[in-house]
Parts: C-alpha cells; sequence; structure tokens
DNA sequence: GTAGGATATTACTCATCGGTAAGTTTTGTA
DNA sequence: TACAAAACTTACCGATGAGTAATATCCTAC
C-alpha cells in the first residue's frame, strides 16, 4: 500500500481518512439517535443504515458490531461530562461555583443526542468488556462530583451533608432529562441547567434572608 | 377460607384462586427481578421459569404474554407511588409536608423489586397500547407531584419555583435510586428516603450565614 | 376411586436480527 | 487510461427466543 504524502499536508490523515473518520461519526449519531428513538434492542442495524440511506454491511465496514456502536455512544456522551469536570479542576473557585459549572455541562452532555444512550441503556447491552470499562468512567464521573460536594463542605460553600446520596440525587436528576428532553422543547438545554442549578442549590423550602453570596 | 370477592356471581372454588392470583405474583415478582438483574430483553422467558423451577409454558399459563408481564411489573411498582399520592390527599398538612410523605413512598417504590421496570424499562417495550396506559399513569403521577409543588408556593411551604422542572428533577433522583440501589446495601430505603428528602428540602447551600468563599 | 377441570410438560414452529462471505461499483493516483 | 484500494451491495447463515399445539399429571368434588 501506498502511503500518499504529499509534501507540506500532515502525513498521516489524507483526505479519505477524514472522510471516513466523519461517516464513522454520522454512524454513530445517527446510531445514537435511532437508539433514543426506539431503544437499543428494538433498533436493528437494519434499522440504522436505512436511516443513513445505505446497507448494513456498510455499518460494519465503519464499526465492528452493535455492542461497539453503543459503546462510542457511550462515550461519545460521557466525554462531554468529564470535559466539564477536567474545566473545573484546577479553578479556585468555591468548590459549589465549579459544581454548578459540571452541573451546567452535565445537563448538556444528557440532553443531546448521546444522552439516551449514557443514561438509559444497559450497561449489561455492552459486553462484560466493555461494560466494565464504562462502568469505570461512570464511577469516575461519580468521584469526581462527590469529591466537589466534598470539597465544598470543607471550604464551606456546601452545607455538610451525605455526599454519597447527594451525588446521586443530583446525578439521577440530571441524568432524567435525557429520559423527558426532546428537542423542539420550550426551554434549551441551557435553561433547564439553570433551573437545576437553583433547585440543587436552594431546595424547596422557603428562603429566609440567605447571605448574599449566590450567582443569578 | 372461601372468600368471595363480589356477591353472587362467582361460587367457583377460591382456595384454588386464591393459589392461583399467588402464584401469577409470584411470576410477575419473579420476573421483575430477572428484568432488573439482566434488561428486558436480555431476559427470556426461559429464564423466568427456570427462577421459577417451571417450565416456559407454565408462565404462559399464569400470563399472556411477555409484554404483559412487563406491564404488571410496571403498574405493580407505580401503585406504591400513587398508594403515596392518594395517602396525603385529603391531609390538611402544609404541601412540603405531603410532599415529603410523597417523596417517601416514592423512593420505597423504586427500591422495590419492581424498582427497575418502573423507571428504567422503555415504555416502548410494551406495546403501543400497554404503552400508552402506562404513560398515563406516570403522567398522573407526575401531576400529582407538580400539584404538590404549587400548592406548596400558594400556601407558602415551598419557595416559588418553576414546578415542571422541580417536579422532574425529583422524579429523577428518586427514579435513579431503582439504578444504583441493591439489597444488601448499608442503608434501607427509609433511610436514603430521608436523605432525598433533606437534600430537597435545603438544597446544597450552607443554611446559616457564612462566607462562600473561604479556603479550609 | 374416579371424572373432569386445573396445572404443568415435551416438543415443536417461525420470525427476527446480528453477523459474514463474496462480489460490484466508485475514486484517487500514476 | 489503467488499476488498486476504498466503499458499498446482494445474498446468505445461524442462533436465539417468543409463542403454541398436543399431551401428561395432579387435585378436588362427588
Amino acid at each position: 500500500m501506498i502511503a500518499d504524502v504529499s509534501p507540506g499536508q500532515p502525513r498521516w490523515p489524507s483526505r479519505r481518512h477524514r472522510d471516513r473518520a466523519l461517516k464513522r461519526d454520522a454512524v454513530i449519531r445517527t446510531a445514537a439517535r435511532a437508539f433514543s428513538r426506539g431503544g437499543f434492542h428494538q433498533t436493528s442495524l437494519d434499522d440504522i443504515a436505512a436511516a443513513l440511506g445505505v446497507t448494513k454491511p456498510t455499518v460494519y465496514y465503519y464499526v465492528e458490531n452493535k455492542e461497539q456502536l453503543l459503546f462510542e455512544c457511550f462515550q461519545a456522551g460521557l466525554e462531554g461530562i468529564r470535559a466539564g469536570l477536567r474545566q473545573v479542576e484546577g479553578s479556585s473557585l468555591p468548590a459549589r461555583e465549579k459544581l454548578d459549572e459540571v452541573v451546567r455541562y452535565y445537563a448538556l452532555a444528557v440532553a443531546s443526542d448521546f444522552g439516551w444512550c449514557m443514561t438509559r441503556a444497559e450497561d449489561q447491552d455492552l459486553g462484560p468488556e466493555l461494560g466494565r470499562h464504562v462502568k469505570k468512567l461512570k464511577a469516575e464521573i461519580d468521584r469526581g462530583i462527590r469529591r466537589l460536594i466534598e470539597e465544598g463542605i470543607a471550604d464551606g460553600s456546601i452545607e455538610p451533608c451525605d455526599p454519597k446520596m447527594t451525588a446521586f440525587a443530583m446525578a439521577g436528576a440530571l441524568n432524567w432529562i435525557a429520559h423527558w428532553y426532546r428537542e423542539g422543547q420550550p426551554m434549551t438545554p441551557a435553561q433547564v441547567a439553570e433551573r437545576f442549578v437553583a433547585f440543587f442549590g436552594h431546595g424547596l423550602l422557603p428562603r429566609r434572608r440567605r447571605s448574599a453570596s449566590q450567582r443569578a
């Protein structure tokens, strides 16, 4: 095989490679949407192929198998949340504000095309191998949130509480967005995120005057 | 021992009817547990039959088909929440306390064997018919919670907020319990419920006036 | 104890769908 | 244009699992 190396151009990604990656992404995104509409098992690879205007073996040309396809969707979604965690990592803001920022990223991620795969697909639908991998990624996110809560308790920006339960409650509320949010909703994901930040912050109880340090 | 449900009509052997109903319940409960462990589509009726120590056609003797089986699980779970809503219906407590009570029922229901079916099974796995039915039941629960929030805002026991988003956030947090709660957990469902009630009530922010930006 | 319904089993059918082999068309490059 | 790799298709396989006769066994009422 002759590698096409034009002088001055990056040596690895030829036009073809780029196209291929783009198409692969399209396959994954289309799959995510299809899974989201019909569920993983209800959605056949023929369905996905049809949605792309190609035939089943073409899908297999871009992705190894159905499991892998779901895994890619998982990963694409989870990456959005991990990005949020990385974003605030070095920051010197109070931990609660960092947490709020993570919540914003999180909400956007679960409202995306990949939200369903991330939150509603069963880990068992990936094999034991990929299942473990995804579980690890999820655990990492949980740890990140829990750590921010602990940090917030320590720095006084969060009321002492059970970090584990609180993290579960927050993650659950956010994950559920993937269940009910659909495009065309009157609210944008960003607006939903703000409502959630507000609710997570204050809860239900009527507010007696509180310290003035809070963002809108 | 002979307990006629309605006067007049059913004189047929009651012991048998009761046994049958009991066994049917066992089938449904076993199915719920199996679905919960392996997912709906990963769980074959042979699996369920095996778990019961019988063969597949026996399962069909007690339940029409797989869809119906899932539906029964759905219903069994949802009933627990509806019971909570009915419980507080006539009460004269402040709405937030009623809501707290519903949260407790809700948490118990989603931590039960039926929690997975209720919250994680896809509505599409039921047919269009049963799917609609379940959707209605769920919508009713959502309405109930939303109404309590509105009522709480009106009676001053809940801070003004977006009832729809708040209801979604709470339901999501609670539904997620079905995802992570397993028997043998150090906390009982009731204890989890109390943590959730506390979090929903106060949120993350420190309750006493305190500067939000100080490092430990 | 035995008739007849209730309960359970064995042994199938049949559609679906993930996955693949082998061949055809398209495209970039020389 | 020539031709090789890339991109895609047609046509199939095999396993799985829902659902169903047809049949056997168990109870209970008489």
